[in-house]
DNA sequence: CTTGACCATGGAGTATGGTCAATACTTATA
DNA sequence: TATAAGTATTGACCATACTCCATGGTCAAG
């Protein structure tokens, strides 16, 4: 198929598409028609990697991240040991990420909590808010 | 003082303090020396200002939006019902976060499950990550 | 009064993930 | 065959949060 079809398949914009395509994360065929500039090709498979790399994005990875893994998977070096690995790895820098979440939000519930019962007549000050 | 030494009160890099000035988020003094070009002058108050910023950015608010909330509250745009309902709101923000978060880490623990009770002598294939 | 340390400004560069626009070529349709 | 629609490439631009650099002015010590 070609970029525009992709783009409904994928429902990714055509300008991502290509974007995605000079960072290396997709790497369609060329047809023989398009003269010079020929045209790109896209398969299933185009497909099934474009989502997988909408998957990975959601899962906290990024583009430059997306790449390494896919072009290592695609160069076979891969197996079920270091893709545990990998992911494992991937789960601890999103645990880290939550606890960080956690802690600002239990800061702000503090906040509410001292606001709503400390003074409630009183605007709350610059100074109130340290840590 | 100087920016240097806010600078050091602060721990935040001199390029950094200018950068933040130049954005608005920090209005030190001028004062009456450097001809042209006059020095900044910083009180223990932009000590104060800096740190709330940094806590701010922690709490997961953009600079733009530090700047907004920070000029309204100089504004006197401020009570302790509009504070609760702003904390409110960043809240309900970093739950979204948290959540999106824990899906992705669902996921992940369920692949790292999958591969290794599944079929522990086969390469995941990318089909395998599909949602 | 010179030298070095410090200060200011403006603009460029970095990284991330796009988004848009200009130009030029090709293909399909009428 | 002319025209519209689709395609490719290049490069600019957006937002975010810095970071660095070149230039030039200023201040304090010796």
């Amino acid at each position: 198929m070609l970029i525009s079809e992709f783009a409904k398949a994928t429902e990714l914009p055509v300008d991502t598409i290509r974007f995605y395509i000079s960072k290396g994360l997709l790497k369609p065929q060329r047809s023989a028609k398009g003269g010079s500039n020929p045209y790109q090709l896209f398969s299933p498979e185009d497909v099934t990697a474009a989502r997988m790399i909408r998957l990975q994005q959601t899962l906290g990875y990024s583009l430059r991240e997306i790449q390494a893994l896919n072009d290592a998977y695609r160069a076979g070096e891969s197996s079920p040991a270091r893709t545990v690995e990998i992911l494992q790895t991937q789960i601890a820098r999103l645990e880290e990420r939550k606890a960080a979440l956690d802690a600002a939000l239990s800061f702000l519930r503090g906040k509410v909590n001292w606001i709503k019962a400390g003074k409630p007549d009183t605007a709350p000050r610059l100074e109130d808010y340290r840590c």
